[in-house]
DNA sequence: TGCTTTTTAGACCATCGGTCTAATCATTGA
DNA sequence: TCAATGATTAGACCGATGGTCTAAAAAGCA
């Protein structure tokens, strides 16, 4: 028996994006909840059989979908990540490394859109587990450099820092992607610099932090 | 015609209950896209041109559980906020109303499972605009008391800060809720200290901050 | 050619939230 | 007391959802 997802990854470039393609600009209108699988299939002119033996179901389609989108972005992030050196050009590395993941989502329409359905609803995170490791596993690895750097704090659980530090960059990124066209150049680069210092400033070691660990 | 729900609120508190309390313990097991209306209803032993004589649907359910739910918590924050002076005690009061929320939470279970459900999916946030208005008023006239004594910066748009502190906040209450219970009272007390003063240190005006705002 | 495996089509299923109609219940005025 | 009016209730029904399943078609192979 072969697992349908092998199958998927299997098939020529055109077929696959059949189905890719409508399926990748429903999650985007849609997002994940609210995009309608057989509105995409109608769109893909593919039939219900057909599609799921390629696919396990709705979340398996929306993982690949965005397993497409993302994944050579996060290979590009993790390597960029495993250069960065426990120095004193620690935040300039990283400053490089989220600046030009903003970049690149700024210029990708469809890829911020798709980033944003991804957080519209825990159901959809859940079927991107394979994505989001990958990129708790390269947010982990900067953590880790940073401290080593001592321009992170050590005195609290690693996975809680993960995550608060996740939850900011996905609040600001939404900001900036509702807010982005309502601004000046001058005023977007400030934003921008300004909410990375806070972020600097957010997770730097001070006086009374390390009080018994 | 009268509102459905004033109809509701209008009942007496035993069949409203009979509604709210199935509907409740359905939406923290599920969470609000989860939840089953017909579920509800079945352990209700209600009809459904009953409930749709109280409720305009399931999203107006979920607000009324949650206004039942939330809103004593919510007026008492306000009344509280309100007495927060632009001082040097600033942090200080903020800590007090913060510590007490977080000690609501951590003794009232549901209460803790229904605030989770709330931003497990953007439209659950949405079925509750009423809800968060009163919670988006509260929290900029603390930053705006902050920022008045000189606690705060002022060098980003309002919305931009308020929405980071409410991610932070959220990101911090979700990891609480799941790690609690594998905490020590001192590293309980640890975190939440620490995680006050990062938040503290993130809304710190620093020296570079205003440069030409 | 004939047999086997892969692939396809789409009918079908339970369930979803929501609508609608007809019956019932309660209240009021005469 | 009774008729009429408005409030309330029951639940059949609707289109749509994601997912399952069977049987036919197509492709690969001897």
């Amino acid at each position: 028996m072969t697992k349908q997802s092998d199958r998927l990854w299997k098939l020529e470039e055109e077929k696959r994006a059949q189905l890719l393609d409508p399926a990748k600009a429903e999650f985007i209108e849609h997002g994940y909840e609210g995009a309608s699988l057989n509105r995409i299939l109608s769109n893909a002119k593919m039939s219900k059989g057909q599609a799921y033996y390629y696919i396990t179901g709705k979340s398996d389609l929306y993982l690949a979908v965005c397993t497409q989108s993302f994944s050579d972005i996060l290979d590009d992030v993790r390597s960029k990540s495993e250069l960065l050196a426990a120095s004193d050009e620690f935040w300039i590395g990283v400053e490089a490394i989220a600046g030009k993941l903003a970049q690149q989502l700024a210029t990708d329409k469809d890829l911020s859109a798709l980033a944003l359905s991804v957080y519209e609803s825990t159901s959809a995170v859940e079927s991107l587990s394979p994505l989001t490791a990958r990129l708790d596993e390269i947010i982990d690895h900067i953590i880790r450099v940073g401290q080593n750097a001592g321009q992170i704090r050590t005195d609290l659980p690693d996975n809680l820092v993960r995550e608060m530090l996740k939850a900011l960059a996905r609040s600001i990124d939404r900001w900036f992607a509702f807010n982005a066209k309502s601004l000046s150049p001058q005023e977007f680069a400030d934003a921008s610099r300004i909410t990375f210092e806070m972020i600097r400033n957010f997770v730097k070691i001070t006086e009374n932090g390390v009080r018994n660990a």
